[in-house]
DNA sequence: AATTACCAAATCATCAGATGACTTGATCAT
DNA sequence: ATGATCAAGTCATCTGATGATTTGGTAATT
């Protein structure tokens, strides 16, 4: 049976807002009607009108100015995006990471500096190679390798996307393969950090391809495909 | 100047919560302390308890059952990393965008059909060149092109993130430099299917590089860099 | 003993009213 | 003109109360 979701009063007007917003009846930087006529308009109360605009807020539609009023910041839809990314197949999750990071090394390559090299350097050395106990301190430290690598490119958005993927990956491969991964071995991992001190972008994708594939044909295998 | 960002109680609170959700001190699925219980703990009202703990529902921390609790459902933010893409540079924008561009070129290539070359070289024919009137209908067209080519990945992860960026990218020119940025002619454009229609995920990535390449170049120099 | 119907406590959802803090534009004196 | 002052408008927050829903226990029924 399906389940009908009874929107909250919250979400009801957060949408309705949301529709108006992308419909244009507001531009980006005009103001919005005060709560108290939101209030009126919507035949709810304010605090309700104030919990509606606070997730509008964080999803980056809207700013509040106190004592000034709202305002409409942005009409782009940035809750379809990462709800689809959720919902998706692992096989896409893998392949949007991919993207990023390999545009990353790519970056890596082209603003490379000595310094952060060595630290990249630094990271690997410490992250040894799995010994057998203290699993959550290998991956964490994995992770910490992988994310320098990506922070190299100098792009924040970069980084900012590959954390999400790399959380999503972890809870989807949590809920539905119940397992790991292989993790490719240390001179894999040398390898794109060689790649990007050459500066050369190409050989730095190049690396991060051959690093990546092995794991995307095991995850083929483990989905039966 | 550095103006410093006098959080809100909300916000305040909003992040006390996420980061006691994100350091384990509740798992996946507990319950949290009710409403009353963290209106005293962070000695504030209970409404902006309430508009901090919307905030992390709509970023797919938290979910709230009414009659029953408040529980935590994800650690990985949900969206993070798109509003703060939203902040970013439009360099940083354009750079994931390529990102997305290039991999999914790479897919699409491996997993194109006749059909969807067919449907391509139709969208480019359709789209056509600028006539010097109507710009609305032809950005959309030209989209509607770009948009075509990243769905012949067959991602739906890599679509959506591309179309969130382009209306990103849209907005921030729009913001930032007040123009527009050159767009390639159809040759350019041409050059992408037919990279396509060879099946080779090298020649599509770098038929897409060479696209972008003089936009960028355009961009550096509007950006003054 | 198992099932069902009912009830009460717990909790979130929503409303209403009030006060404080901040912004903005107008006013006024210099 | 310029700067200080002030008042209105608006969001931020608090307080108190009521409604709606879930949940677990209890008792009646089978």
């Amino acid at each position: 049976m399906q389940s009908l979701a009874k929107t909250s009063l919250v979400d009801s007007a957060a949408e309705a807002i949301r529709a108006e917003i992308v419909g244009h009846r507001w531009s980006v930087g005009e103001k919005l009607p005060n709560e108290a006529q939101l209030s009126a308009q919507l035949s709810i109360s304010r605090g309700t009108v104030r919990e509606a605009v606070r997730v509008l807020v964080s999803q980056g539609y809207l700013e509040t100015r106190q004592g000034s009023g709202t305002y409409v910041l942005s009409v782009v839809d940035a809750t379809g995006p990462l709800t689809m990314a959720r919902r998706a197949t692992l096989r896409d999750q893998f392949e949007a990471r991919l993207a990023l990071d390999a545009e990353a090394a790519r970056l890596a390559a082209h603003r490379q500096t000595p310094t952060v090299i060595t630290e990249l350097r630094r990271l690997l050395a410490e992250r040894g190679n799995y010994d057998g106990q203290d699993k959550a301190g290998f991956v964490d430290r994995d992770f910490a390798f992988h994310r320098a690598v990506v922070a190299a490119s100098q792009n924040s958005v970069l980084v900012n996307m590959y954390e999400f993927f790399s959380g999503l990956i972890g809870e989807t491969i949590e809920a539905t393969l119940g397992k790991d991964l292989q993790e490719p071995d240390m001179a894999a991992h040398a390898a794109i950090v060689d790649a990007i001190e050459t500066g050369d972008p190409e050989m730095a994708e190049a690396a991060v391809r051959r690093f990546m594939a092995p794991v995307l044909r095991d995850l083929e295998r483990l989905l039966g495909s």
